[in-house]
DNA sequence: ACTTTCAGTTCGTTC
DNA sequence: GAACGAAGTGAAAGT
């Protein structure tokens, strides 16, 4: 940790952010601003307690003392400027593609960070969507005993079908695999049938194959004779399980819920 | 600020933890540590340098050096549990609904801080798409001369029409507004239209209202006979301008640029 | 560089 | 409480 200085002024807050921002460090800056962003759209956001984030690709974040999501942000910062003046100490994060600009303007600061951090590791997920696709790549009959696949990402007029395949009797079949379907998921696996019985000129099933459907969707899905097969995202992980996974979490202090 | 612990043993930080996670306190650790998340996908993240931030309504958020977005995170913590151990500091954080359980192995622990963040202003927001709805109420012309609204957010068996109108030659007109138009918007339009004709036992044009349209969704409306009207959303966000917009920024230092 | 699609999406609103 | 849809979506993968 370079720096941490509690309760800085403007001026000695202002120096360290100009050094700093420009360059490959993490900068924290707690304190009471104000926040206006301009660009794809306008918002503003009076005066109230935030955590300043500005990592080192120099995305900048704005967090309020609740939420997952920062209360403003610049995803990638090209130009800073920083000044004093007012009785404030302002920031101007400046994007040129699109072009946007998040202004801050702080009237009091409690604490000032700066560090490097180096995080190499890659995250290693399962349970994607990809990873159904997979599976059923791996063991078809996930979608229906006897089912062949034919092809995958197979592009039409109208998108991509995610698989293409034949059913036991030779049935041409098309199956859209989604973790989260919605309505537009039913519009979208209709259109990819419609598209495959034009070209192939016959009867074609159109199955979806997800977690969970809403009764909504599935009505749709039965009206139009579609179909739906249920996936247990849990197989689908343990399928691929991680390697190398954490143990040995010991000594534990009592639990104790939030609030 | 109730707290700035550099470099806190890792019994002192738990205790730090254990008194502040359950209580409405920003609690800030930053150190090296390993997270895995097991709930509705699993994954596992190596040992690096992160910001862990719990915020006052439980949201953990386990920030790395660099990107927008957290590496992990839980959005509302039901449960903590701290413990130590094996050279490193333990953090819990589970959730009921749904059941996922986000684990922080700390090696290394650089900073705790915790405060208390008082937030209660609104963030005032301008450009979004229900601004381009108000929009056309207000101005029906920017959908097209003469167009006259008949309803909004209309059933349909395909879902809800956003807008409804006819246009100067009193055709029935089904118009989509979307900020962020995509392939399965085209479909949608196109669904509505056809419910509409069917109701209506007649010719219905659809029109796409949007900023900006890919070529390939455009060329595919046109194939359709279906239609696209550009809006400039600066002319949307215009009409809907913030007040008391942030001013008088003064006493800039000179702009320098990130690299 | 642009387009398309997914996300442990999150978040709000509505039914 | 479930479900539907937007987001200043962001981020990754394919073209």
């Amino acid at each position: 940790m370079e720096h941490v200085e509690e309760e800085p002024g403007f001026e000695a807050a202002a120096d360290t952010l100009r050094e700093y921002l420009p360059r490959d460090y993490t900068v924290q800056v707690n304190g009471k601003c104000r926040v206006s962003y301009s660009g794809r759209t306008q918002s503003k956001l009076d005066r109230g307690d935030r955590m300043i984030l500005v990592k080192q690709d120099s995305a900048l974040l704005v967090h309020g003392p609740d939420n997952y999501q920062p209360r403003n942000w610049q995803p990638e910062v090209d130009r800073w400027s920083v000044g004093t003046g007012d009785g404030a100490l302002t920031i101007e994060a400046r994007r040129l593609d699109p072009e946007e600009v998040v202004e801050i303007e702080l009237s009091s600061i409690e604490l000032v960070t700066v560090s490097q951090m180096v995080d190499e590791s890659e995250l290693k997920i399962s349970g994607h969507e990809v990873d159904i696709h997979e599976a059923i790549e791996e063991t078809p009959e996930i979608v229906e005993d006897g089912f062949n696949l034919v092809a995958r990402e197979r592009k039409t007029p109208a998108g991509y079908i995610d698989v293409l395949g034949r059913d036991m009797d030779g049935a041409m079949t098309v199956v859209e695999v989604k973790r989260n379907p919605d309505y537009n998921t039913a519009l979208q696996l209709q259109r990819y049938v419609d598209e495959i019985e034009e070209e192939f000129s016959g009867d074609v099933r159109g199955i979806l194959v997800a977690p969970k459907l809403s009764d909504e969707v599935d009505g749709y899905l039965n009206e139009r004779g579609l179909e739906f097969v249920e996936v247990d995202m849990d197989d689908i992980i343990q399928d691929y399980k991680l390697q190398d996974s954490q143990s040995g979490l010991s000594d534990f202090g009592p639990e104790y819920s939030t609030g």
